[in-house]
RNA sequence: GCUCAAGUGGCGGAAUUGGUAGACGCGCUGGAUUCAAAAUCCAGUUCUUUCGGGAGUGUGGGUUCGAUUCCCACCUUGAGUACCA
């Protein structure tokens, strides 16, 4: 009998379809193990190889997990809310729904040839109302939580209006907006209804607010900060500018603590942990009142200028101070004799884009403002400047400039001739700003001078506190996150507008279905695309959505235009898996309990501060509301590394007449009766050789006037070459090119070959359509067999790597699992005996359960693959066909090549499925060994080996190894000055 | 600029409480089988060599009996981030 994967896998696949192998139970006696994939958007384009990378190791270690009594939990759904359904859906007016649904089914039919133990019965798709009727739900949730700073979490809005009735805001402790009114009870009680619901928003975990927004016209939506990539968006590349509008925002600020506090009790990877540490951007410091020096009229405020430092220390080097151009205060303060030049600068930084200001950081610009303030300390005026090197939108906009500690500050004082006073004992700062705190001591200080960095700091936070003049502070980089889009293709937003307030349609009456519109474009007058639906007003009286035309802001009033990005959906997935069929909630309190978390999360790196930082966020919220039993979602997480293509080149010849020679007619025919040629790749190795094995051929095939050949001047064209049409040895299929639909333009070119070949040049690069490097998994799956393809992933490199995919390389794991099956059968025939095994064998059996139970508890996949090339090499050697070592050995081999494994399980004539047999146990006594081959090294350097028994004593090798004829010939008469001896190890002689 | 990760044959990669560098596979070379090809099997494949050896894990130093592994400096590549006060 053939190894005949197509005739396998089809049938092991049907059989695990139709008895639900991996079905998942919400209730064991075995301990539970969670495994989860990031869930794919189903994009037109199908899989490529690179694509199943993660599922295949997740699903390896959930099949191994099976085999050691877990119940594993190993679900897949889609991400299906998404931008390229709803482009295409403007092109061609198809439904997103529609097409979704099409790509759904590809990507379910390439999914399933690959043979994953995944539980499809938990299926989620985010697009779905079944399931965004939770999505729905849990903003409303966030909607009616506000953050309490005292408690440290988020409680019900309703304790807020409670403490708002019984003593106002004065003592409240929260995080909301920074421009808060305080109000008394009695204040709160006369407030409007409408004033009361201005306020609550400015408190609420999902907030209205008025933001400065990132709008990328060309998509006609706001991005968030991580859509945005080099100041285009990420999708596209379109330019991005700033833009004030109304949106919904999540309060992510509130918990910015504990997202990073969090990061300490999850295993994820370091760099990811970087990442996120790095977006939340934590800085402990002071917030410092300058006020602002000027003429005290009657009963007008001093105008004050809070910044924020992170060096309260050297406070007394503040020899000028900053504001952002877009500072309020700019144009308060600014005295006539400078306003036309500050004007002019707020004017022209306006202009430049968001992209602009970052590319340029090297020039310095600024104006000052005629003012001064006042040092809070030292009481001296200082000048204020406006200058575009200080962000609006960090800390209060303005800056105490410290030019001797601060190379922004110092280049700025430089530039326009401030004074640069030095606080810092015996450091030299007429060249550069001196940034370093530990060990520099403060001088020129008053109360600070002889003091250390970590001691100044907290004096001058202590005195700026005790004089009332600022205060200790934490600040984040981590900015609240914009929430709305002005897209059709997502998640309505449960809310209607009475009065020009929103308000939350009750979560009973969910889901709030996404309308049909006739255009996914959005309206004439720029609202979002569902400012097209008919049939989009919530009517209050019966609780549904009706026509807009009964709006009457009495009962029937407008629903929200724009629907939720595309994060909202997968921020909370992971938790519907544990019961994705409840209608009543979005998981029982009893799933919920019993699969707690993640227990392995695997996907790509790129959702760092995105997915994982957001899913983070929900998942705190949903533990504060005692919605779930754990406040970190995934334990573990790890990054699978992106598959890269091998593109495929060949060099092609441009033809030019050299610059300086006069083109008339005779050297135009010159160049036209040139056919268009091909090189091989290794007959140049450099540009000017290329020219002449070109002109060489030419000449040689008449095709070139000799005496023509100096004024011609020939180029290579490096052009991608579909990489099908490329074999193993690089060899491209000539007439198969000439061929390609493509490639009409080369139907009558010439390849010019080398020993009767074409090859082609390689390079690494992004799997892309663009770059004809894209490999589907379907025909790998077709020629080579799902088990083949799982092999070779694993087998590329490590999981968390990214490396190159080259075809070629598959054929060594599918002739491991010819030779694996042959160990089963003798001549055609189904043959193992229960024979004893040998010692041997049984050393080669348990050397592999101890070496693949490791490699895949450290997740290195791509060993455990050479340990089994290496087990069947051995056991095929020894012509081993017992039945004690061959079935351990499917089981051992079933995570990594299920369809192969369960065939050989069934005729070693087991009747159940092989997937949750007991992994083989490894015995020690097996590998017990009596002797040892010892490398002999000299100076560290091995020279022989000896085979000695390892009972010897060390006393024993020694003379053993020293009267070696081998060693004489290395000493060559030398008397060694050392010999070390680790019995077990080495014997290394020195001398 | 800053942070992090990584540099090993023609290629993917293996080996680190410091102890035989190059496992396993691709590719390549030679052979067997075949009318031939594919497939399969066998042998070889880091470089160098006067065939005794010698050198060798990005470069230069250091620690050590012994370094791919630890330390220092530098170079290169990749990823993230970028005027964050």
């Amino acid at each position: 009998m053939q190894y005949n994967h197509q005739e396998i896998e089809k049938k092991w696949q049907n059989f695990w379809a139709k008895n639900q192998t991996f079905k998942a139970l919400n209730k064991s006696n075995k301990p539970k193990y969670y495994v989860l994939d990031m869930f794919p958007y189903p994009s037109g384009a199908g899989l490529h190889v690179g694509h199943p990378l993660g599922y295949i190791a997740s699903d390896i270690y959930a099949r191994y997990k099976r085999h050691k009594g877990f119940n594993v939990l190993h679900p897949q759904g889609y991400d299906s809310f998404g931008l390229p359904a709803e482009q295409y859906a403007i092109q061609t007016g198809q439904h997103p729904a529609k097409t979704t649904e099409e790509n759904i089914k590809t990507y379910r039919k390439q999914l399933d040839k690959i043979g994953f133990s995944f539980d499809w019965s938990r299926e989620v798709r985010t697009s779905n109302p079944a399931y965004y009727k939770w999505t729905q739900s849990i903003f409303i949730q966030l909607f009616n939580s506000w953050y309490n700073k005292d408690t440290d979490k988020a409680e019900d809005i309703s304790t807020l209006v409670s403490i708002f009735e019984k003593e106002g805001n004065i003592n409240i402790n929260a995080v909301c907006d920074e421009d808060i009114i305080s109000f008394s009870s009695k204040d709160w009680a006369d407030f409007s209804s409408t004033k009361k619901q201005e306020i609550l928003l400015q408190y609420r975990l999902t907030f209205l607010s008025d933001t400065e927004v990132n709008w990328c016209p060309a998509l006609g939506t706001v991005l968030a900060n991580d859509e945005i990539v080099n100041g285009v968006s990420e999708r596209g590349g379109h330019p991005v500018i700033r833009k004030k509008m109304t949106q919904w925002s999540m309060r992510i600020s509130a918990y910015a603590q504990r997202l990073l506090d969090g990061l300490q009790t999850i295993d994820w990877p370091q760099p990811l942990k970087d990442s996120q540490t790095n977006w939340i951007g934590r800085s402990q410091g002071a917030m410092v009142s300058f006020q602002v020096d000027e003429p005290t009229t009657n009963n007008q405020e001093p105008k004050i200028i809070e910044v924020f430092t992170t060096r309260p220390d050297t406070i007394y080097g503040v020899s000028f101070m900053t504001l952002a151009p877009e500072h309020e205060l700019v144009s308060k303060i600014t005295t006539e004799a400078q306003k036309a030049e500050v004007e002019a600068y707020v004017e022209a930084t306006a202009k430049r884009s968001e992209r602009d200001r970052m590319a340029d950081v090297k020039t310095i610009s600024g104006a000052f403002t005629g003012a001064y303030a006042i040092h809070p300390f030292s009481g001296e005026k200082v000048q204020i400047w406006i200058g575009d090197y200080v962000l609006a939108g960090y800390g209060t906009g303005a800056v105490m400039a410290v030019p001797c500690g601060d190379q922004r500050d110092y280049d700025f004082a430089k530039h326009f001739n401030i004074p640069i006073p030095n606080i810092f004992e015996g450091v030299d700062i007429s060249e550069a700003a001196h940034a370093d705190k530990e060990g520099t001591v403060i001088v020129n200080s008053d109360f600070l001078s002889g003091l250390k960095y970590k001691k100044a700091l907290k004096l001058a936070i202590y005195e700026l506190e005790k004089r009332g003049l600022g205060y200790g502070k934490i600040n984040y980089r981590l900015r609240d996150a914009v929430f709305s889009r002005q897209r059709y293709w997502g998640e309505p937003f449960p809310v209607y507008y009475k009065d020009g307030m929103p308000q939350m349609i009750d979560a009973k009456h969910l889901p709030i279905v996404l309308p049909e519109v006739e255009k996914y474009l959005p309206t004439e007058d720029g609202k979002p695309p569902l400012g097209n639906a008919e049939v989009w007003a919530w009517n209050t009286a019966t609780d549904t959505v009706v026509s807009n035309d009964l709006i009457d802001n009495q009962t029937v009033f407008p629903l929200e235009l724009n629907t939720m990005p595309g994060w909202a959906g997968s921020s909370w997935y992971f938790n519907r898996y544990m019961d994705a069929d409840n209608t009543n909630q979005f998981a029982s309190k009893e799933a919920l309990d019993y699969w707690q978390n993640v227990d392995l999360y695997i996907g790509g790196s790129e959702h760092a501060t995105g997915h994982l930082l957001y899913a983070r966020f929900w998942q705190k919220f949903l533990f504060d509301k005692n919605m779930v039993p754990v406040d970190e979602f995934a334990k573990k997480l790890i990054n699978q590394g992106m598959i890269l293509g091998t593109s495929a080149f060949v060099y092609k010849t441009s033809v030019f007449v050299k610059n300086g020679c006069a083109i008339d007619k005779s050297n135009e025919d010159v160049i036209e009766h040139i056919p268009t040629l091909f090189v091989s790749k290794n007959l140049f190795n450099s540009d000017d050789e290329f020219e002449t094995v070109v002109k060489n051929y030419l000449l040689d095939k008449k095709l070139l006037d000799p005496n023509f050949a100096d004024l011609v001047m020939i180029t290579k064209t490096p052009i991608h070459a579909d990489v099908s049409l490329v074999n193993a040895s690089d060899e491209l299929d000539v007439e198969a090119f000439k061929n390609h639909p493509l490639n009409a333009d080369y139907k009558n070119a010439t390849f010019i070959l080398e020993d009767g070949v074409y090859k082609v040049g390689r390079e690494v690069e992004k799997m892309s359509k663009s770059k004809y490097n894209v490999v589907n998994p379907d025909a790998i799956c077709e020629e080579y067999g799902a088990d083949s393809l799982r092999l070779f992933e694993m087998f590329l490199g490590p999981l968390e790597q990214a490396k190159p995919w080259k075809t070629s390389g598959i054929s060594g794991v599918h002739s491991f699992l010819k030779k694996l099956w042959k160990l089963y059968f003798k001549e055609e025939e189904f043959a193992v005996s229960n024979d004893e095994p040998t010692k041997e064998e049984l050393k080669t059996l348990h050397k592999t359960i101890k070496k693949v139970e490791e490699d895949i508890e450290n997740f290195s996949f791509n060993t455990s693959v050479s340990t089994f090339m290496i087990a069947v090499n051995e056991l095929s050697a020894l012509k081993c066909n017992k039945r004690t070592i061959l079935e351990p050995l499917a089981v051992l081999v079933s995570p990594y090549a299920p369809h192969i494994a369960e065939e050989l399980w069934s005729q070693l004539g087991h009747k159940e499925s092989i997937a949750t047999v007991t992994f083989p146990k490894f015995e020690e006594k097996y590998l017990v060994e009596s002797t040892k081959v010892y490398p002999i090294s000299f100076n560290g350097k091995m020279r022989f080996t000896l085979e000695l028994s390892l009972e010897l004593s060390k006393d024993d090798i020694e003379k053993t190894v020293m009267e070696h004829e081998k060693t004489q010939a290395q000493l060559q008469g030398r008397i060694p000055k050392k010999v070390i001896i680790v019995p077990g190890k080495i014997v290394n002689i020195v001398g």
